[in-house]
DNA sequence: ATCCATTTTGCATACGTATGAAAGGATGAG
DNA sequence: CTCATCCTTTCATACGTATGCAAAATGGAT
């Protein structure tokens, strides 16, 4: 109710100091003697100061908040990222503002129009895109961007993932190596690089082994769609004998509906793999191999090229690509079948 | 690299007005003339203009940002939080600044001063408490501060609670009515009133049918925690017939042990109940009995709570509890057995 | 005690916007 | 045409802080 802001003033009236003497004690890297530094550090905690972040960042021009955009948090990838991102940035000093964007293509540049309004020192665009007219914009105002788990074409984007078409390929090398010849496939949202690229490292793999894929359906990333994705793709006579889900969040719902639904087995009667490691996929009900992305790692270099942008200045975009590794869990067969035993 | 800021001076000048014509232009409520309003509108365009966020609050006091802290995203719950208050904010015309606390204690006060240096216009405590003297200094600066799922003794906090000792109630009426008999409970972090209210509940309504806890586990609501205290609450010769676990996400955790380590089925063995309803809930996998907390109902009460003390500067506590809603999965079985099959 | 080099301090201003007060302009009634 | 009324617009200032510059103070060294 009574609104009793304190202000450097106040604490410059009370201990007998001015002004600019208060600011370069709470600034770091500029020098105060003992004698007022201390009359300084009993006035303030006296009053309760600390300085105002606002208008620090009107003056400094930097705001030290980190804008990310994130499209859907049912993905249990994203919390993690959330969470890994803020703690990172917060031990940099830096905090994030959090854009959710519902719908796909029109929203995010909306969004992030919303969040250059806040002055932010750099965006993370987390399983979102943005126009490169937009992209151009945030370029020509120096805030930094880092795409994160998304390519998009615009070489002006920096851009973390980890390697989708590597992983799509382990996945499929080692379903080939275990003697599965019906290999399905469940897409992701068609327009997502991830989802793309995990295709096409999958489509490589068994194009290597002289297969193609058997069958394909899209889930859209969501756990519903790919339930339903799965039930057309097992409606048929001939099955599939393994499915690639682009994540493992439709896996999920893929590996439920063909117990709980159609009764098969995972694995006797179908391998399942999917994509990213959440934590639900090393639950003993799931127990499901797929390939790890370490958000960790993605969240580091993340943070490292924001940092390096802000600090630097340095506008040049980069793209950083980690290894996934390949985590073979009970959801895939552990060796070909001798004899045909169906 | 070039930063072109553009502010409402060089848009004035193009438009060959004053700054502070722009500057109503761009404020609600604020009358400006057709003819001029056209020649801002214009100017503004060409330019890109949009009015920088953070200076406007430096001078009118409010931020339109709220600060939202939250422990921990492992439970699922939380990111079904973040992102329903993320976008129902977003439609007030507000943002969301996360901050990520670990431990539980220290950290909140320490995370809420940094808070408090962004001027926020308001915080939402999720899944954390905060020190007394800290609670005050927010009231005295103006600042509301909701808790989101967590109820405090200070009474000058507002809460946002689902009734969890009526849920606690009501999974214990239902295990009784369905003949159990041996029911045990595997709590959460014993600081947390959602811990200490479900217990409670779930005593009373053991105690009213005559019975008591048959065995109690600490699982700190972490899902690593309550496998073990899953295995320790199932070592000895005789074993609970039904269990409830604090909230799903251990519930979870508690079902895996039981099916895949233990052999037991689910619920022909033992009846699992658990608290939330998070979306994995009433996957086939799980498809757990548990108490539904409308997390679109609390938040909308919570921004209810937030808006109003922010325009009314009312700063007088509320505390709102809704009601949970029993949904009845197959994690729970559906009679009482009509004789001893055991 | 004098002088210079160095550090510390205060003054004044700027950041980009909102807003009260005053001046300007339009409109209509007489 | 004059005057009063109301709506627009501009002027000037304030928000809370950082920072270049000049003034003051400090500390040696001679």
């Amino acid at each position: 109710m009574a609104n009793e802001k304190v202000t450097s003033n106040d604490v410059a009236r009370l201990a007998g100091v001015s002004q600019s003497a208060v600011s370069r004690y709470f600034t770091p890297g500029t020098s105060v003697s003992k004698k007022t530094a201390d009359k300084i550090k009993a006035a303030a905690e006296e009053l309760g100061y600390r300085p105002n972040v606002l208008a620090r960042s009107l003056i400094t021009g930097r705001s030290r908040i980190i804008g990310l955009v994130v499209a859907y948090l049912e993905n249990y990838f994203y919390p993690e990222v959330v969470e890994r991102l803020s703690k990172a940035l917060q031990d940099q000093g830096y905090h994030v503002l959090v854009f959710i964007s519902s719908i796909a293509s029109e929203g995010v540049d909306q969004i992030t129009q919303e969040i250059l309004d806040y002055q932010v020192d750099g965006i993370v665009l987390a399983s979102a895109t943005m126009s490169s007219e937009l992209a151009a914009r945030c370029h020509a105002s120096g805030v930094p961007i880092v795409l994160f788990n998304r390519l998009q074409d615009d070489v002006r984007l920096s851009a973390v993932t980890s390697d989708n078409r590597g992983g799509g390929r382990q996945l499929a090398d080692l379903l080939v190596s275990l003697g599965h010849t019906r290999c399905g496939y469940i897409a992701g949202f068609e327009g997502a690089s991830t989802q793309r690229d995990r295709e096409q490292g999958f489509r490589d793999g068994l194009e290597a082994a002289g297969l193609s894929l058997f069958a394909r359906e899209v889930g859209n990333f969501r756990y519903e769609e790919a339930q339903a994705a799965a039930r057309r793709m097992f409606a048929g006579a001939e099955r599939p004998d393994a499915v690639f889900v682009c994540n493992d969040h439709m896996a999920f719902a893929v590996m439920d509906v063909l117990r709980f639904e159609l009764g098969l087995r995972i694995p006797e009667d179908v391998s399942v793999v999917g994509f990213d490691d959440v934590p639900p996929a090393r639950w003993p009900a799931y127990n499901l191999t797929t390939i790890r992305q370490s958000v960790d790692d993605m969240v580091a270099e993340t943070v490292a090229m924001l940092m390096q942008s802000i600090k630097q200045g340095d506008g040049t975009a980069r793209r950083v690509t980690l290894d996934g590794t390949l985590v073979v869990r009970g959801s895939t067969r552990t060796k070909a079948p001798t004899e045909e035993t169906r």
